[in-house]
DNA sequence: CCTCCTTAGTTCGCAGTACCAACAGTTCGT
DNA sequence: ACGAACTGTTGGTACTGCGAACTAAGGAGG
């Protein structure tokens, strides 16, 4: 299908441009704050979701967008530095639910906040409305990728 | 269950998550078109970043936030894949800059496009001045994450 | 009870990513 | 010419992520 869609120069959006550029900055403020406090972007992503409470493999992996196969490594990795654990579901015995250990959950809490805290730095010279526009309508952008 | 974490602290910030959300979004878009094309993000970056015209190692490492030890590897990988290919500095002899092949230029040039018509879909349903003024906000947050 | 099918999670092998420390070769300042 | 500074590479380690094959445990239906 090389169609000629002018797949040369129109395909300058400044939409999309932005998008990808802020997309790289969210990237670089995760991986910063994970490692000043010693975990992997995944394995603080993973922190951070759970501090929602207990979930099972599956769900997690439909969550992080993960293999099971890959969820089962971060999960041991977790594990093994003791800030989650595999609780056995009481009915189901092939199931298990991920749990944060009080440890983990007061790292994936300071994770999460200090993520935001400099994420909200950054938009925090632009009027409120702006702000609150910018997160309106990315929230609108985001559901319209779930469709 | 439901931890009811409503009352909790004030560290709920609509825009902090959008803009993760956002960027996730953008995450998934350049993972699925890179693998469609069959080669990793990280190396169709690569292969957007030069589209620009050749750039040396050093550089390169400087653009995409990546250790010139890791570079290597990369560069290696698409360089075996016949994107790239590494040409020496004509006045400095240590020196070499990445260039795009033609084929590598070709497929750079569709990834990039084919990235930008997916994000510039997700917001084709707003007003155009909405998705200017969104661009324009987030440029000046990417810029303000430069100091 | 006993198959058959499904589901939950794991194991294994592979390719790729990314870091750090140490290195070789080159260039350049003095 | 000597040493500092720079360019890119190597080697070693840990982590990421996939697919295929697997074990164990439900859940029908006969």
């Amino acid at each position: 299908m090389t169609t000629t869609t002018t797949t040369k120069a129109g395909t300058e959006s400044a939409f999309a441009t932005a998008l990808v550029r802020m997309s790289h900055v969210v990237q670089y403020v995760f991986a910063d704050v994970s490692r000043e406090h010693g975990v992997t972007p995944q394995q603080a992503q993973l922190l951070c979701v759970l501090t929602g409470g207990p979930i099972g493999m599956t769900e997690l992996s439909r969550l992080l967008h993960l293999e099971k196969s890959s969820l089962t490594g971060l999960v041991d990795r977790v594990e093994r530095r003791g800030f989650v654990t595999r609780v056995s579901h009481p009915r189901d015995r092939r199931a298990c639910r991920i749990s944060l250990t009080p440890e983990g959950a007061r790292l994936g809490e300071k994770v999460h906040g200090e993520i935001c805290a400099r994420l909200d730095v950054l938009g925090d010279e632009m009027p409120e409305a702006d702000r609150l526009r910018i997160a309106t309508a990315l929230t609108g952008v985001v559901a319209r990728y779930a469709t």
